[in-house]
DNA sequence: ACTATTTCCTGGATGC
DNA sequence: TGCATCCAGGAAATAG
């Protein structure tokens, strides 16, 4: 289940495999679920592109890509002859309407193959069990896979979902907000003002990707275990003490599980298949019944908004 | 404006 | 062994 840890491994891997690849084609699924945006627009933004960033932002994976008009435009040239309107993709979507037509004016008549950058992204959340996995194309594919991206590299970039929670979507640069704030980048007046006057458990408050982006069920359980919170204390009830450790907890267990490459539970593997291994510094999540690593009480499992929630009833309060 | 609950989805684990 | 049932959970939709 990739949380912030997670996804930012898997991230950091895609960019060192694919960035600057040129997506060639794409095949993309039967399956509706997986696709937020239309199919057709999702293929037509992809093809053609140059990946030029990987990024995490939340749980969601960003492709920043590029296309050279150039390219295009001197295929169109070479195929059908002189145009009068030649096909610029690219020109039109960074520029407001103001100035678009005059550019695009000039750029006509100066420069018709000048490479111009069409600025869209293609965002990737894995859901559940949704993987990102660069195949040879004779690699045989597997069960659930919802999309193939053919690479200029001869490589393919692959989407597979057995239980379809993981979305794919197209936007153009700067349309894409995953809302909330980055838990590793946010100051402490911003976050303590989070929880204020809300009386939801501080639990719902910590996953709901609106306040802070990228904290998951198993991340939230280990900063309240840290900051000696109980998942079900109402968010406005916290001292701003207790907050201020909170607010330190969150970042610790985050980087610290980048650094240790994820949690590997439910088979995650990053985008090397190499397993992460912060599930061995799991302190309460996953442990229930088992003593606490501080007092030795037994952890115990509750649900919260139907999410199940460890703790050590003795170390948080 | 918030908050709580329900729904989606399938593989693996559990129970009889 | 086989079959049914339950469970995992992120986020959107729905209800209050």
């Amino acid at each position: 289940m990739p949380e912030l840890p997670e996804v930012e491994t898997i991230a950091r891997g895609l960019a060192k495999r694919v960035t600057g690849d040129l997506v060639e084609s794409v095949w993309l699924g039967q399956k509706p679920e997986p696709l937020k945006s239309p199919a057709a627009e999702i293929a037509a933004t992809l093809e053609q592109s140059r990946i030029a960033t990987v990024r995490r932002v939340g749980k969601h994976i960003v492709f920043d890509l590029e296309r050279s008009a150039g390219r295009v435009g001197r295929t169109l040239l070479s195929a059908k002859g002189k145009q009068t309107k030649p096909a610029r993709p690219g020109s039109r979507v960074k520029r407001s309407l103001d100035s678009s037509t005059m550019h695009a004016e000039a750029d006509k008549s100066v420069r018709p193959t000048h490479a111009v950058p069409t600025n869209a992204q293609w965002i990737v959340h894995l859901g559940m069990t949704g993987s990102l996995r660069i195949c040879e194309s004779r690699d045989e594919v597997l069960k659930h896979t919802h999309a193939i991206l053919k690479l200029a590299s001869g490589r393919e970039l692959r989407f597979i979902d057995p239980r379809r929670f993981g979305r794919l979507s197209v936007a153009k640069a700067g349309d894409f907000d995953a809302g909330g704030y980055e838990p590793l980048e946010v100051e402490l007046d911003r976050f303590t003002a989070l929880f204020r006057g809300r009386k939801t458990p501080i639990k719902s408050a910590l996953l709901n990707q609106k306040l802070l982006r990228g904290v998951g069920n198993i991340y939230a359980d280990e900063s309240l275990f840290r900051a000696g919170i109980r998942p079900r204390r109402r968010a406005s009830s916290i001292s701003h003490e207790q907050l201020q450790k909170l607010f330190l907890s969150v970042k610790e267990v985050l980087r610290e599980a980048i650094a240790l490459g994820g949690s590997s539970v439910s088979d995650y593997v990053d985008a090397d298949g190499e397993e992460g291994f912060f599930q061995l510094e799991h302190r309460v999540y996953g442990r229930e019944g088992e003593p606490c690593l501080v007092c030795k009480s037994p952890v115990k499992r509750i649900v919260i908004a139907g999410r199940s929630s460890h703790y050590c009833p003795k170390c948080q309060k």
